[in-house]
Parts: C-alpha cells; sequence; structure tokens
DNA sequence: GCCAACGTTGGC
DNA sequence: GCCAACGTTGGC
C-alpha cells in the first residue's frame, strides 16, 4: 500500500565519483553500488517515487549537502550484483535471489551553496544529537530524514 | 595519508 | 553463537 505523504532522505556521494554536477548532467542515475543492507532496506521498503534527497557531498576538501534530487523509480535489483566484471560484483546474489536494490535518483536543484557539514554540526540543539549524519562515527550512505530536519536544513542555504 | 568507527566474514 | 581478523567509510 501507497503512503501519501513523502519522506525525505539524505543519500552520500563522493563528488570525485559522483557529484551533483554528474547527476545535473545525466538527469537520472541508478544509484548503484551501495552494499550495506541498512541502506538497501531504506531504499528498497522506504523510499517512494517523489521523495525528496538531500544529496551529500562525502570524503572531499568540504563535504556538505550540495543539492536536491527525487527518487525516481521504484527498487529494483542493482544489476552490477551480477556482474561478474563489476567491483560492485556480488558472487552470492542471483538473479531469483537478488541481494542488492537500488532506485533511479533525479536531478532537481544545487543549493546555491554547499552546506558544511562543520556549519550542520553547530546546530545539532536543532536538528537532534540523533541526526545520524552528525552522530560519531555514523558512515551509513542512506538514511532518512525528518520534514523538520528536512526544512531546517534548507533553512540554511 | 591517517585512523577511528563500524560492518562483515569465517573459524571454532 | 562468539569474536578476531579484515575491509571499508569518511572526517580530518
Amino acid at each position: 500500500m501507497k503512503r501519501k505523504t513523502r519522506r525525505h532522505w539524505l543519500m552520500k556521494s563522493e563528488p570525485d565519483a559522483f557529484s551533483i554536477d554528474d547527476l545535473e548532467r545525466v538527469g537520472t542515475e541508478p544509484w548503484d553500488g551501495v552494499r550495506n543492507y541498512q541502506a538497501r532496506n531504506f531504499m528498497r521498503d522506504g523510499m517512494q517515487v517523489g521523495d525528496r534527497i538531500l544529496f551529500y557531498h562525502s570524503n572531499t576538501k568540504v563535504p556538505g549537502i550540495a543539492g536536491i534530487a527525487t527518487v525516481a523509480s521504484e527498487a529494483y535489483p542493482d544489476e552490477t550484483q551480477f556482474n561478474a566484471k563489476s567491483k560492485y560484483h556480488d558472487p552470492k546474489a542471483t538473479r531469483e535471489a537478488p541481494r542488492w536494490y537500488l532506485v533511479d535518483v533525479a536531478f532537481e536543484r544545487k543549493l546555491k551553496r554547499v552546506i558544511p557539514l562543520e556549519e550542520i554540526k553547530q546546530h545539532a540543539d536543532q536538528l537532534g544529537e540523533e541526526f545520524a549524519l552528525i552522530r560519531k562515527g555514523n558512515r551509513l550512505s542512506v538514511f532518512p530524514v525528518s520534514a523538520a530536519q528536512y526544512d531546517y536544513l534548507l533553512s540554511l542555504e
């Protein structure tokens, strides 16, 4: 059954590998290569077409939120798991029992400026200490953001 | 480039 | 089922 309300998400990408500019260029991109069960479950079980995504640049000089994207497809099996030549190949995955799922992600817009992680941390009181992005040791690359957190983060733009 | 944090794997 | 070893993430 479909939910009526939209959820919000944050997805990390290393800009050297795939940046918000790359997404703008291609328009829509299958979000392949996620090999973490929790992140997979969010994509497979939580996302709906039209949900908004904060596009986060990780592992770069100024990590932070760089743009907005939307969920552009239902979840479907990540093709790279079946490809022996792919670095994302998973020998234990079969077409009958795929292990990894993804959604297509569509470009919406770049932020006027990147909102740096350093700055986001200064708003921990408003975002909540449990906010996954600023929780110590968090490495999850896909996770939900509440509507309030989403609005607050964009108010920093 | 370093390394803390954390998830996964596999031997037992 | 425990847990050491290993690999990866990602800030700094």
